[in-house]
RNA sequence: GGGCCGGUAGCUCAGCCUGGAAGAGUGCUCGGUUUGCACCCGAGAGGUCCCGGGUUCAAAUCCCGGCCGGUCCA
């Protein structure tokens, strides 16, 4: 990129210089002598060995420090978020503070909720799950990331690149004591999520401590096209200063603290040489964990420069590292499950589990008996007053561990089918064996080598897995009701006039048509609800002055309301009457409520993480599909209907209000897009008085009363985390029970007696049934005995062929051949005659072979079948059963 | 969302590749052995081979569709 882009009056009024790295060529900007860039890998780690005057700061203090410097700077202080992007429609998980901010302000459709701001982020990012501990600090799953953001508009600029830098040196130099000699700020690229930008990365000491990223470009294709919001996008790595101000052994000792000691202890490893960590932690910079070759050579190092033994320090680092990824996952997975993930095989919740599993895998290969429920208890105490998330949903966080510990171990549960199936293929189906199974191959070589297997494991095993596997898409979208065409077209038409919103309990209205197209029909105004949050489009008439429509479904675009008649067509500019079906959209306002009020009592009675993963509300039912790691119990469903149905009956009234979207969230919290993702800058909120309030554009009851009874008809569950409850509502209870009461009275029709005494006939049929199971038994045990003793054979040339009579169920025949071909040379048939086909079976004792028989009745009768060994068939439509018989007989002779 | 694996006796599973009479272990019932228990020996009961369709003389087995469970991928 233009050089220009870089070259700050702040760097020239400072005299700072810009040279290229002699290492790796990338030109920084510092006041020092430095020839490199002080990042890594041009450098090791050498912050270690420079004297400073920083204050040693733990997470908190460094996060602190951060905030209270930028607002002494005149930024406002934001809370952070949920670590899982709720509120994003293409991510799963916050990545970066930026990411709280997109896509609704970036974009410039809402304001920013202050401006300037400064907020300290927790974020979790898995792309380097493999490498962390391994780089003893480098790598994190989890980490946050403190940033001040500033947005400027063409109309209100509030400070750009020189202000940032000299923030940053002013950070560093300040608060943090670092001689500005030290500071290098390395001109790099930023691109993500169609953004583009320049920015700096500031290094000291080989530690990437901050980057500064200038968002000023959309990206299109190839091409860079210059944004009219230019966004300040800072970075700063609280862990990372923390690390640096303390210089402990590894970046885990200043995050965990008194927590190393405490999981090595729990783990059971003996606490490793804190000269060797700090010898790895220096150098660690050097390796490349896409190439091993640098991860021996890493150890080699460090042994040859504490002059000791490589294979101890190898030995010592594997599984010091280990420890340390226990760390880092654990706390990952507290903050996952702390704002409401639930470990599934799908979706977010996968990416739960991934990080469970990754632990539990760990914790096995060091040979621990740890208990992961106490590791995550431990992590819950440590951060609950960073993170007061964690003991508020602490049982939750634990329930749901438990039951993936469950699970881990019932696929482990496997590992001999496993081995059976590594032993018949060969190593190529370790892969096979942890995509079906999910038995990581370091377990299963553990476990083969018990057996004497040596099983060898691809160092890129898990590139290759990701490989073959391909992308996944991300979060999925709906799909449209309407012809393409129609979309198109009526996209640009003014929005229409949503008398609804206006009084959803209006039933009629005066409208003039706008646009049509066959039988879709655009209106200026209508009362007709367009299908949307779940519920479906109202059905009703539209009347011109001669004729009568029928709508069969309205559907929206962009604010404009395209309503699908049953047929005919109506011009542009004809006034029109329009009436709802009521009956219909009153159901459909009633359920709609009622899955309100049902989401809230199920987040009450199971827990918060409960989120809606979908609805759907029809006139004659509606259902809610939300989050949850287990079936729920019939108690539990229970309270849900109860609590439930007592907000139907404590007449609670149902506000709309439309409100900013910054001061809902920061009113209301992010559980306001329980519905999904809202990208406007006003929102819509239903709010069912001191019981729930979501972003909300259906069409609800004023009233809880309205809605008369709920009562949930069904719980399933429709995948792994997610339970659907089916329930109904007001006149429909009534209609449900009729229906429930029906088939009862068919039942007991059917069952010859009364409802009410069903069951006890049900019973006794029962008793009798199973009565009358024992007497046939025993009869067709009789009637084989029998056949076998009354049953003469004929005697063709020392042979035996039996023909057995036609039976009364065909269930005994095999009984009754096998127990006659026990003896010696025989030969048993029995014929079965339909539309003349004529069907013989065959079976003979052992001495004898069936196939010789049934090729020469096939070439004799032109018939088709085969046979193996003593059992077979043959159908002929040439001859009868006398015939075969004589043939039979005669193949007998001559054998 | 997609890929892969699985669904057979109450339970754990074999059989499926290569179509030809539904199997083992365990549990259950009865009997024997034993002072009794465990063990051991013998006998017996127990099956919608997940469902539907197709191919075939013949399907647990092959093909197609579906349901359910598991698992992996971002």
């Amino acid at each position: 990129m233009e050089q220009r882009e870089y070259r700050l009056s702040f760097f020239d009024r400072n005299n700072y210089i810009r040279r290229a790295c002699v290492s790796c060529g990338t030109p920084f900007w510092s006041k020092g002598n430095n020839d490199k860039c002080a990042d890594t890998p041009c450098t090791n780690y050498y912050f270690f060995d420079m004297e400073l005057n920083t204050p040693k700061l733990n997470v908190k203090q460094s996060r602190e420090l951060f905030i209270n410097f930028f607002k002494r700077k005149g930024h406002t202080y934001i809370s952070p978020r949920p670590v899982l992007a709720r509120w994003r429609e293409d991510l799963y998980l916050t990545i970066a503070s930026i990411v709280v901010f997109q896509p609704h302000v970036t974009s410039g459709l809402v304001e920013p909720p202050a401006n300037p701001l400064v907020i300290s982020q927790p974020s979790i990012r898995l792309d380097d799950i493999d490498n962390v501990g391994v780089t003893f600090g480098r790598h994190l799953t989890t980490f946050e990331m403190a940033a001040h953001h500033a947005f400027n508009y063409p109309d209100k600029y509030v400070y750009w690149k020189d202000e940032t830098v000299e923030y940053a040196k002013e950070f560093f130099t300040e608060e943090m004591k670092i001689p500005e000699e030290m500071l290098n700020f390395k001109e790099s690229w930023w691109e993500g999520g169609g953004n583009a930008g320049p920015c700096f990365e500031v290094t000291v000491g080989g530690l990437e401590l901050a980057t500064l990223v200038f968002i000023q470009y959309r990206k299109n294709g190839d091409n860079y096209e210059p944004l009219p919001l230019k966004i300040v996008d800072t970075g700063y790595g609280v862990e990372r200063i923390a690390w640096f101000s303390q210089r402990s052994p590894t970046a885990f000792h200043a995050i965990y603290g008194e927590l190393v000691a405490k999981f090595f202890d729990k783990i059971g490893i003996s606490p490793p040489n804190e000269e060797i960590l700090r010898k790895a932690s220096y150098y660690a910079g050097q390796i490349d964990t896409e190439n091993p070759e640098t991860l021996q050579r890493h150890f080699r190092m460090v042994a040859e420069s504490l002059k000791l033994d490589t294979n101890q320090v190898r030995q010592e680092l594997e599984t010091s590292s280990r420890v340390f990824q226990v760390l880092d996952h654990t706390k990952t997975v507290a903050m996952m499950l702390g704002d409401g993930l639930v470990p599934s095989n799908t979706g977010e919740g996968y990416l739960g589990r991934l990080v469970i599993r990754r632990v539990l895998k760990v914790l096995r290969l060091l040979r621990s008996s740890v208990d992961l429920l106490d590791l995550i208890k431990t992590q819950i105490d440590y951060w609950k007053d960073d993170f007061p998330q964690l003991s508020k949903n602490r049982n939750y966080i634990i329930d749901a561990v438990s039951s993936e510990v469950e699970k881990f171990e019932e696929a482990l549960s496997n590992v001999n089918s496993a081995i059976s199936l590594l032993k018949r293929e060969g190593g190529k189906s370790l892969i096979k064996i942890y995509d079906s199974f999910g038995i990581p191959p370091e377990i299963l070589a553990e476990e083969a080598s018990k057996r004497g297997m040596k099983v060898e494991i691809p160092r890129d095993f898990y590139a290759r897995v990701a490989k073959i596997h391909g992308n996944a898409p991300l979060k999925s979208f709906q799909s449209e009701k309407l012809p393409r065409e129609v979309i198109e077209d009526v996209r640009n038409l003014p929005k229409t006039e949503l008398l609804y919103y206006t009084d959803p309990y209006l039933r009629t209205f005066f409208g003039k048509v706008i646009w049509s197209n066959g039988k879709y029909v655009v209106m200026d105004r209508t009362v007709f609800y367009p299908e949307g949050g779940g519920q479906l489009g109202d059905q009703g008439i539209i009347m011109d002055e001669n004729n009568e429509y029928k709508v069969l479904d309205t559907q929206a675009v962009d604010g404009v309301v395209v309503h699908i008649l049953e047929s005919g067509t109506i011009k542009p500019g004809s006034t029109v009457k329009g009436t709802i079906d009521w009956e219909r959209r009153y159901r459909l306002m009633r359920h709609h409520t009622t899955t309100h009020i049902v989401l809230a009592a199920a987040k009450k009675i199971l827990g918060s993480h409960v989120w809606q993963a979908g609805a759907e509300k029809r006139p004659d039912k509606a259902r809610l599909d939300i989050t949850h790691f287990r079936m729920p119990t019939t108690e539990e469903i229970q309270s849900i209907e109860e609590s439930a149905n007592k907000i139907v009956l404590d007449r609670r009234d149902v506000t709309p209000l439309v409100i900013n979207k910054n001061e809902a969230e920061a009113k209301y919290g992010f559980d306001i897009y329980e519905g999904g993702p809202q990208l406007r800058r006003d929102l819509r909120l239903i709010e069912v008085r001191d019981w729930d309030i979501e972003a909300c554009g259906g069409t609800h009851v004023k009233n809880t009363s309205e809605i008369g009874g709920i009562k949930i008809v069904n719980v399933d569950k429709i995948q792994d985390g997610i339970i659907r409850l089916e329930y109904v509502a007001g006149d429909i209870v009534s209609k449900y029970a009729l229906s429930l009461e029906n088939r009862l009275n068919k039942i007991a029709t059917l069952l010859n007696t009364s409802p009410s005494e069903v069951e006890e006939r049900l019973t006794s049929y029962l008793k009798r049934t199973s009565e009358n199971d024992r007497v046939l038994r025993e009869y067709r045990t009789m009637f084989v005995r029998n056949l076998e003793n009354t049953l003469r054979p004929e005697i063709i040339n020392d042979k035996r062929l039996y023909i057995i009579p036609e039976l009364p169920e065909e269930s005994i025949l095999q009984d009754i051949m096998r127990k006659i071909t026990t003896n010696p040379k025989t030969l048993v048939v029995y014929f079965r005659e339909s539309n003349n086909a004529t069907r013989v079976e065959i079976a003979c004792s052992s001495d004898l072979n069936v196939e010789a028989v049934i090729a020469e009745l096939i070439r004799k009768f032109n018939g088709r079948g085969g046979g193996k060994g003593t059992k077979g068939q043959v159908v002929t439509n040439v001859a009868g059963k006398d015939k075969a018989i004589q043939e039979i007989k005669g193949i007998l002779y001559r054998l």
